[in-house]
DNA sequence: TTACGTGCAAATTTTTTGCATGCAC
DNA sequence: GTGCATGCAAAAAATTTGCACGTAA
């Protein structure tokens, strides 16, 4: 695990493992809350402090998908991806698409310019009304709201 | 103008003015800033409220670009553009690319989704260092800091 | 005149920090 | 035992809001 000067705590191992078992995309929130299910003593602070820790890392990258919450999702070396949002029930949906990014790269070769790395959001709705709607109602996903 | 049910008063007029005449892509403090230039007694809240109204109204795009500070740009009706910036001078330079805005399209089609508006955006440094340095160098252009 | 806009300060919201205490090593 | 980690509460930082007063229409 990660033994670069770093204490493995009970707390750090909880919210690991709730996060690393979750569906994608938490917010700090949401994966406090699922913490608290099992030890309800957890603080905002010690989470803030862990998933930065493993953001710094490189085994989680913060999301912001612009309802002022970051979100968090488990890094995978092997392959990048981007990310669907509906707006109606916040459905999200990762997507891979390798032309693009050549594309991309072709663009900053053009301003002389070096990625390192890229944000790519789509937003707009699910066109498959009934799920949408159903996603909506079932918010119980959240688990936890302040 | 903006003759909705809205009011023409001097302090809007003169955000307004700094907003469309400025090097795009002001942060509400640099915009303060250079309002307060003519008219020191202008308050954080209205420019908060008279950005949020070019927002709604389509007018000026907000844009966030993960240093905790938002952004406004000039939308275009014409073309949409999105934004390579560099993660040591700032630089933000605009770039169209419509092969992307298809495949965008496509992928949207593969997981029957409607695209209303995407974010993308490319993070890195400009290769051409001299000019770099010397924008990081002379960061006077801000002309405002609390 | 009359309602909408402004400035100020206080309230919110999200995230960070200081510090005394606790626990991993 | 020693120092990093935790929890709490206070601090920051960005944005929003309430309210008395000003002003465009």
């Amino acid at each position: 695990m990660a033994e670069q000067g770093l204490r493995s705590t009970e707390q750090r191992r909880l919210i690991i493992d709730k996060f690393f078992e979750s569906a994608q995309h938490l917010t700090i929130d949401e994966l406090l809350g699922r913490v608290r299910h099992e030890d309800p003593k957890v603080g905002y602070a010690t989470v803030y402090r862990t998933m930065k820790m493993l953001a710094d890392g490189g085994i989680a990258h913060e999301l912001n998908f612009g309802d002022n919450a970051t979100r968090y999702e488990l890094a995978d070396e092997e392959a990048h991806h981007d990310h669907l949002i509906c707006q109606k029930c916040g459905h999200i949906i990762e997507f891979e698409e390798p032309l693009i990014e050549e594309l991309q790269e072709r663009i900053a070769a053009r301003y002389n310019f070096e990625i390192k790395h890229h944000k790519h959001e789509l937003y707009g709705n699910c066109k498959n009304t009934a799920e949408c709607e159903q996603r909506l109602a079932h918010t119980g996903d959240r688990e936890y709201s302040k």
